[in-house]
DNA sequence: CGGTTAAGTCACCAACCGTTGACTTGGAGG
DNA sequence: CCTCCAAGTCAACGGTTGGTGACTTAACCG
């Protein structure tokens, strides 16, 4: 555990950031309060305005994230589903900010909006350049078995799912995944 | 429009009811006051706890719903697929209370829960008889496209998804179903 | 027509929330 | 050691919320 110096501004800021992404994370935009991540910290609720404004900002923040795709374009639809499923496994497991989103989109217009963006603008590109054609719905189909696993497994953590491990979930998604980027959609 | 009679507590109840349900729909538990309901339907905020007891007490009345899955045994697992889609879209486009639910388990534990309990109690069974094997594997994958595919739809509105008729998407994700439930290999 | 009772209203409470501004404290530099 | 400024605390505000209880009103019945 990394001393915590005393009266440091940064130190402070960061430690309340990460509580906030923490409790975000797991509770939801709604439902905590200002004065429970101050408290997580050991400091008072006015720090936290100080520091970052106001809540909004503060959640803004600890929800920013980055996908950090990489470029996939010439490989085989199999690998593809395979590298994007791994991927998403790293964003989901190791950064609050991701289930922060996802908690808040359900009831937030904004959030919804900001996921949607982030969908479109990161995630989108990739998927449709792998896609055979109509990139637009086959990454919207992509996105919503990602999405639904996401849910399923973190948020309302159904057991089957929650059981599984990474390379089990894989083998079994991915093949829905390449489906989705090459399968025939007409008959 | 059915006349309402004035001064008539189960009319007035009622009405509270839809009000309910078409604003957790919207907005989720923690964004709706009693106030916000009670505006809708002009009546007063005291008159919602009268009925109903207490906030959470009402949301439970408003989120509950029923599945009403017919019995699927020997069908076919394409047809079960489709009979099964068929009914979501239902539940999802003429029932606030799903969308509330769904909405509600994002940030809430005991609505997560409950989500869960309907999922095991009413959906499962029905897509584990239809598996050919690992019934609780598989119906939890079919749960997870299901489940993503109402949340991006009707709650981050993702475009393509939000363009689609239910006959396409149906179309498109039904072998996908068929494929969770039978392991077989898409052509 | 008058009275009884349920339906509906009103004022209010206690708790909690985000946010603010004035105050206090600690620690580094001269 | 003293000074000074950033870091941190404190008390309080205005507003909102779920919930309560006493009051008022309307409609049915004898």
């Amino acid at each position: 555990m990394p001393e915590i110096r005393r009266r440091s501004a940064p130190a402070t800021r960061a430690a309340i950031l990460d509580a906030a992404r923490v409790r975000f994370g797991a509770d939801g935009f709604d439902r905590v309060t200002i004065r429970d991540i101050a408290g997580d910290v050991g400091v008072d609720p006015a720090m936290v305005i100080r520091y970052f404004g106001s809540k909004d900002a503060l959640f803004a923040e600890a929800s920013a994230f980055d996908m950090e795709l990489p470029d996939l374009t010439g490989l085989a639809p199999e690998a593809v589903a395979d590298v994007l499923m791994v991927r998403f496994f790293d964003v989901w497991e190791d950064n609050a900010g991701f289930l922060s989103l996802m908690r808040a989109a359900a009831t937030s217009k904004v959030a919804a909006d900001k996921m949607l963006e982030l969908f479109s603008r990161q995630v989108a590109p990739v998927l449709g350049s792998a896609a055979v054609d109509r990139p637009a719905d086959r990454a919207a189909l992509v996105g919503s078995q990602i999405l639904g696993l996401a849910l399923s497994r973190y948020v309302l953590r159904v057991p089957p799912l929650v059981a599984m491990s990474q390379e089990e979930l894989r083998t079994l998604i991915g093949p829905v995944i390449t489906h989705y980027l090459t399968g025939k959609v007409f008959e």
